[in-house]
DNA sequence: TAACCGTGGAA
DNA sequence: TTTCCAAGGTT
């Protein structure tokens, strides 16, 4: 456990470096990035105020593992149709598979609406602030549940996400990239290094994230335009390769049943009622894989078995409940 | 813990 | 063309 005193120290040996009349503090590092972000901090809709809790948390489940640029457009019409947890809660799966559009993890969606019905039925239809609250939403982990505290409600909380996570691993652990599961360490560097304040607390979050997302990327770190590249622990070691390289597996994708599920649900998704298996056959060749992808579906409640009048399947559909 | 769960752009 | 990776969560 790193007390604040030793994360002060640590701060402070990085800010040494920084050659700047009066630095070697925390305090230097956090105004640095602080600086940073109110100058450079991308125009997102979902960062106005405007967008409300349930802007910020619609924003937060869709950007999971999932590109900014390929949100906004989604989230705009999304907040435009479904501007309450109520009115989304009330829509059918279907409805919302469909507005999820290729955003991808289709699941997400349905979890999505889920946990729009609990906070309309259970919290009077706003975002809960108890991070019990926060953890108990479908879809919600600790990282998403963090995210609202600190961007929704203001509230000082540790937002932990790969940007987040491969900044410290820079910037104090001296590591190109952190390693592939998240450690207890990790979690407490990122405490120790949190301002006190609320709102501080909010701004260093975003900002940390920021600076992940546009300068310290993951392929290609911008170190020249970095504000904080003077107290970079991985700068001043040289900027060692990847100390991890080769335990991350790369997920195959080609020929796989992910790949399968993915065009079956498209074609459902662009169909406007149910398809037979003779036609959800363009979508993907029929076998053990094709059975084994729409089980999984069935099983997920992405689709739905249509059901005719003698009771025999006529086919299959995106979810109506 | 590790595997699973989509999608598409960039290198 | 292949690989990497993007504001993770669930089982």
């Amino acid at each position: 456990m790193t007390t604040p005193v030793e994360l002060r120290d640590v701060a402070a040996q990085g800010a040494a470096g920084a050659g700047r009349a009066g630095s070697g503090s925390a305090h230097d590092l956090h105004l640095a990035l602080l600086d940073w972000f109110a100058a450079n901090a991308r125009d997102l809709p979902w960062r106005d105020p405007a967008a409300g809790a349930w802007g910020v948390l619609v924003s937060e489940i869709m950007l999971q593992q999932t590109p900014v640029a390929r949100v906004e457009p989604r989230w705009r019409d999304w907040m435009l149709r479904w501007p309450t947890p109520a009115d989304l809660a009330a829509a059918t799966p279907a409805d919302v598979l469909r507005a999820w559009d290729r955003l991808g993890y289709p699941r997400r969606a349905l979890r999505l609406r889920e946990a729009a019905g609990v906070i309309a039925r259970e919290h009077a239809g706003r975002v809960p602030t108890a991070m019990a609250a926060l953890l108990a939403l479908p879809g919600v982990g600790s990282y998403t549940a963090a995210a609202v505290t600190a961007f929704a409600h203001r509230r000082r909380a540790v937002v932990l996400d790969t940007n987040v996570r491969r900044v410290l691993a820079r910037l104090i652990g001296g590591q190109a990239l952190p390693p592939p599961s998240l450690l207890a360490a990790e979690s407490e560097r990122a405490l120790d290094l949190l301002p006190d304040g609320d709102e501080d607390s909010a701004r260093w979050n975003a900002a940390l994230m920021e600076l992940g997302a546009l300068v310290c990327t993951a392929r290609a770190p911008s170190c020249p335009a970095c504000p904080v590249r003077s107290v970079c622990a991985w700068r001043r070691a040289g900027a060692p390769a990847d100390s991890h390289a080769g335990k991350r597996r790369t997920q195959a994708w080609h020929g796989t049943d992910r790949q399968a599920r993915g065009r079956l649900l498209a074609a459902l998704r662009a169909a406007p009622g149910p398809l037979t298996p003779a036609e959800l056959a363009a979508a993907w060749e029929p076998g053990p894989q094709f059975d084994r992808a729409l089980a999984g579906l069935l099983a997920d409640g992405l689709v739905a078995a249509e059901t005719g009048p003698e009771g025999g399947s006529e086919g299959y559909a995106l979810p109506l409940t």
